[in-house]
DNA sequence: GCTCCTATTGCAAGAGGTTGCAATAGCAAC
DNA sequence: GTTGCTATTGCAACCTCTTGCAATAGGAGC
């Protein structure tokens, strides 16, 4: 389950992280980590506050969704939206990545690093626009999806 | 205001697509429509709830949404999620089209043609994928507001 | 004009998310 | 260990949108 160094040692990291920027150590916010350093890849907030909810029954999802904003700002986590407009978190050190959503099936991939930089450099080029990848979900039909429908 | 033809033409025109396909037609489409037929370009579903409560101060919302999506259905709009994930519906006979959202600045642009067929054909070509531009928002930050950040 | 079938409405409840505000509690300084 | 400043919390209300259901009312057929 862990990845490098024990789960500890990255919530400690946060924690010291928190207090450089004056900001303070709670309860909450620690229950909020914990369960992100046992969370890859995406999640919607709901959920999140469902697993917050299982280590302390307590939580309050406005005590939630104000600790993401706050870990948003540090850099520990991006949010973006997902193809019905729900909030989507992706966490962790991967490198912030597009997503393709097939509205058929559901399925959803992630983007390639040498499509997204093409996009990137595709409107940067343009209009001097820097996209946000990790806010792009690219919405339509697969393959699959196509030829089943359209033969 | 009117485009071309008078708007009751096209409410009417509207009209008979619904009974074609065994719809009815209420006051309350009526009304959704009537709103529709004086906007241009983009609305949010609360937005559009508005307008039809200054006609008719009876507009429930439930009802409202669902005529949206009957109208999508027909192909008379198409709804996508602005940079907030909020619902954002594009009307009229404008070509379908992405969007770039500029989250420093708030601003918003029209993806041109050109540039969103470039796209398409990219996803078309490696992933077989077929992309719904009118789902589609870039956010990222605009030229001005990069300059003005890190000079 | 009247009937009947059923699409549509209105309502109420609910899900996901946001916001304002008074009370609480970190934590730094003494 | 106390004190005091203020970041955070918990709450309650609100917003946007969705869903289930009983009641209503288009409109086709007679």
């Amino acid at each position: 389950m862990a990845r490098n160094g024990s789960p500890p040692d990255q919530v400690a990291a946060v924690r010291d992280q928190l207090r450089a920027r004056g900001l303070r150590w709670t309860p909450q916010r620690r229950t909020v980590l914990e369960v992100l350093a046992e969370t890859q890849g995406h999640v919607t907030g709901a959920e999140l506050i469902e697993r917050c909810r299982a280590r302390d029954p307590a939580t309050i999802p406005s005590t939630v969704y104000r600790t993401l904003d706050v870990l948003e700002e540090i850099g520990l986590l991006r949010h973006g939206h997902g193809p019905d407009g729900r909030e989507e978190f992706h966490v962790g050190p991967e490198p912030e990545h597009g997503h393709l959503h097939c509205a058929g099936c559901g399925a959803s991939w992630e983007l390639g690093s040498d499509e997204a930089a093409a996009l990137m450099t595709a409107f940067e080029d343009s209009h001097g626009f820097a996209v946000d990848l990790s806010h792009l979900t690219v919405v339509g039909r697969c393959r699959d999806c196509r030829t089943a429908n359209a033969p």
